[in-house]
DNA sequence: GAGTGGTCTAGACCACACT
DNA sequence: GTGTGGTCTAGACCACTCC
């Protein structure tokens, strides 16, 4: 048979005085970096379905089941969903019937349901300061902004949320578009701005309410609070969101699956 | 060719007005349940290597590519580690450079790394309460084992663990093989009494110190803890150890990743 | 060189969704 | 029925480890 147009190459050249890296990368995860060049690029848009798996073999004159294992990848990734006897779906955080992917709060009671409600208490346009321009890996100055919200559960505020985004990205954002939008933010920032959160690092730590974060979560000052910082990434590992959670959990509290 | 001696069947009979679980299970995870009850059954201990995919494939009478996914899918959940070139070997949590698999925990500085050291405070024999019986889903009343131990980076100590563990299981745990083990608590575990963790679930919240641990982490009464708990499992998802950690966590985080 | 896991292919058939 | 993803097979060759 014909050789397949895409070959075997060293996926990077390693540098002089390499220490070792992978020297070659097979061919389906040279697949799979050619769709995810098309998912960043737009070709197929959140919620929509991709080609075919046969017509994406023929596409990169691969076999089917080449181009199977790199879709087996994104999807493991949460890149792409796939639906038996459908087709394979570029994953959108709207749409989906999980409200939170990426919020791991439970009620203490109750099986990982919590219905929230939002309420934006302000958002505002400044400049970057050193360190948050350091997380968003933009220059200390540029344009960023910043939200503020709390999540409650009835009346009961449970997460009080500070949130920097870079400003270049999210040009229109105001507090109306926030308090209009049906669906997780996440969906919004897809949809209004093109930006899809991929994946996230959260660091977890027990705080001492201040006064402010004290009076928006009903609690005494000094109350210990969970504090969660979590940096957002999109595509190539670039991040695109800062956000600092203060988390009420005398009823609830933070699931965390290891294995 | 001749028909595989594992046909492919129905996974489990549904009860009578089922509610529409997976009706099939594909010859691979047939593959997959009769390799894990070979791991649980003990036919292949920990760090061993099992026999090659070829070797598998005539056993069970299946192709080589099927076996090969059931191993895929084990080698995922972290039964299994693979190894090109050598073979496929039985996870262990002895002998792992990652000295703590589980352990989340990193300084705030530096990458990731951790160096503790442990101090056993205590190790007792007693019988469980109602609620340590609900979690380890024993009966209230049977025997248990309860540890308490520090971890410390230098002299600061960082994390205080209390630990539940079903009696029957750790017969012969005491505080003495506590502390000559080498390695970490699970490798123990799995060498001396045959009990492996496969997976665990953590609720995170924030706390006040209470006097007595206050006085164990060297932090004022009250000051704000992250209370870890944990509940491990061993094969067919049984529960064997409860234990709630707290963390000091000033200097360190908790890092989780989100995808 | 022999043995192991890793990749790639090609083709057959099954399960599922839509029309 | 048609088209999609899901499973299974068989065989070839590659990359790595150890002898």
């Amino acid at each position: 048979m014909p050789p397949p147009s895409v070959t075997l190459t060293p996926s990077a050249e390693p540098p002089a005085g390499d220490a070792g890296g992978p020297a070659f990368s097979p061919l389906y995860r040279q697949i799979k970096a050619l769709i995810t060049r098309s998912l960043q690029g737009g070709e197929w848009r959140p919620g929509e379905a991709i080609p075919s798996e046969m017509e994406l073999a023929v596409r990169y004159k691969v076999s089917q089941g080449t181009v199977r294992k790199a879709i087996d990848e994104l999807a493991t990734d949460n890149l792409l969903v796939r639906r038996q006897g459908k087709g394979t779906y570029v994953a959108t955080h709207a749409e989906q019937h999980i409200q939170y992917r990426f919020l791991r709060l439970a009620p203490d009671d109750g099986e990982g349901e919590v219905r929230l409600q939002r309420r934006f208490i302000d958002c505002r346009r400044l400049r970057a300061s050193a360190e948050i321009a350091r997380w968003l890996e933009i220059k200390a100055g540029e344009p960023a902004v910043q939200v503020r919200r709390l999540l409650l559960r009835g009346d009961q505020p449970i997460v009080l949320d500070d949130i920097w985004l870079p400003g270049t990205l999210f040009k229109g954002l105001t507090a109306e578009r926030l308090s209009d939008y049906r669906g997780p933010m996440y969906g919004l920032f897809e949809s209004e701005f093109g930006v899809r959160m991929i994946r996230a690092e959260e660091r977890l730590r027990a705080v001492a309410a201040d006064a402010a974060a004290a009076r928006w979560l009903t609690v005494p000052e000094g109350a210990p609070l969970l504090s969660v910082e979590r940096i957002s990434f999109t595509y190539a590992d670039r991040p695109v969101e800062l956000r600092r959670g203060l988390y009420h959990t005398a009823n609830h509290h933070y699931r965390n699956a290891l294995s």
